[in-house]
DNA sequence: CATTTACATGAATATGTGATCATATATTAA
DNA sequence: TTAATATATGATCACATATTCATGTAAATG
């Protein structure tokens, strides 16, 4: 095979997919590439174990990097290196009172995300299979 | 390093970190290891150019991956790839109708994360700052 | 049957990322 | 000032991951 075969393989289906004006539809809809790639650098702010921990840690009450390192049971230069990401993605926010800094969740739409994705996940782990 | 330095640098700041009621609090409200686990998977699913994309786009109807090709102008084989992601992450469901594949978003939880998500960043992008 | 179409997937590679170690900075206390 | 404490951060390394290429598979069609 593939001596001279100039015909490549279809890109994009030929049939318009069955449904153009869904695809049309769905072209139009798309939120702007912008804020689908801070929306991408959110969700990838989120997606670590350690960092979920953190937020879980965080969801009822600030706390701060000492108290961290206890609930994670975590050196502290890994707790600051995550606390890190989590500030650059807008995720927590920080508050400086004496050596202490004091961390927590940078609004209610990141409570409301950690809520719906546990009840998301739970619902996975019971049954539902 | 190391020849007669027994005192190590403090694991855990030794005051309590001003409210260790709080820390027992948090401690005691921590979700279980699974779902914090599972959590954090959901999120890294979540949390990658393509697949934001690919989730923006099927959140209206359903489309086929060739549909999904076109909107994302990518090959193939990259869509598949982060949509077996997406399915392995229960983001996503699939449904086969002859010789296409069908997928939509798993469930109202993933409609909401992406709106939520999205209503964030775009809040952080306009002013706020 | 053989071919085409729509999709899935293994391998390879380049890039990203998390934990650790060492060290820097800032605040407080002695 | 010097020392100690709380936190931040650069460097390194091991590992994860996204894309591409090539190929496999299942369904439809001739």
């Amino acid at each position: 095979m593939s001596v001279a075969m100039p015909e490549k393989r279809a890109e994009v289906c030929q049939e318009e997919c069955f449904h153009p004006e869904m695809l049309a539809k769905a072209k139009k809809a798309m939120l702007p590439e912008e804020t689908l790639h801070d929306l991408a650098e959110l969700f990838k702010a989120l997606g670590d174990h350690t960092r979920v921990k953190i937020l879980n840690a965080l969801h009822h009450s600030e706390l701060c990097v000492c108290d961290l390192t206890s609930v994670l049971e975590m050196n502290q230069s890994a707790v600051s290196h995550q606390l890190r990401v989590l500030r650059a993605g807008k995720v927590v926010k920080s508050r400086k009172e004496g050596k202490n800094v004091f961390y927590s969740l940078d609004d209610v739409h990141i409570q409301q995300l950690i809520e719906i994705g546990s009840e998301h996940v739970i619902e996975q782990a019971h049954g539902k299979k």
